[in-house]
DNA sequence: CAGATTGGTAAGATCTTGCTTACCGTTAGT
DNA sequence: ACTAACGGTAAGCAAGATCTTACCAATCTG
């Protein structure tokens, strides 16, 4: 269930505004950091908790990390969410079968 | 941005597993509670969280009270994630234009 | 009406998280 | 080669989150 750490990942909100810098393209740590409220290593120990979560990917240029998005990271998450609309009937089936022998029963 | 508290709300695996628990349809408090490995009081404690992100309902019938999932809850959070697929291309447009600019003035 | 059931809330202990400063290794530039 | 820029990691701290026990109000039952 990689959809548990990536619900853990995207609750901080500055983690968050990390990620979502990213959405305009691949770009290094000071670039990332500049702007945002905490410091530089702040955001280098989010950008590790990202990657571990298999929401960025890391690359090396030089002496510079560029991070960039990774959509697939996602993908369990938004399944995840996407299931709580198909099983709506189901559940409401179930539901509605379990009252009917609950009151057969009384 | 109530996707971002839906996140903070979701990002607990307890939490979590109260609100997975209601997908099978509304249940009162010490259903929810059974089973799981915290006490009732801290079951209560993450319904109330639930509801003020407003991801669960909750109803009173006699002295007990009914929660029950509150899909909409969900919405946001859910367009916050496709948001993530429709700007990719225009992402990617971007970095083009911008790494064509700055090939032109090196 | 008395006792039992349901569940919300307070208080407090403990664990976790996110931040900062300090430090270090690696690459670039002059 | 010397200095500057980039960025990862360690240590420590302050704030917040989660859990428990204790307590209380409201309802149901005999």
């Amino acid at each position: 269930m990689a959809y548990g750490s990536a619900l853990a990942v995207l609750a901080d909100p500055t983690r968050r505004a990390v990620f979502e810098r990213l959405r305009a393209g691949p770009r290094p740590v000071n670039v990332l950091a500049a702007g945002l409220p905490v410091s530089r290593p702040a955001v280098s120990q989010h950008l590790k908790a990202l990657k571990d979560a298999g929401l960025v990917d890391e690359r090396s240029e030089g002496v510079r990390r560029i991070y960039s998005l990774r959509r697939e990271g996602l993908m369990e998450l938004r399944e995840w969410l996407e299931s709580f609309w198909g099983d709506a009937l189901e559940a409401f089936k179930l539901e509605a079968e379990k009252s009917h022998k609950a009151s057969r029963s009384e």
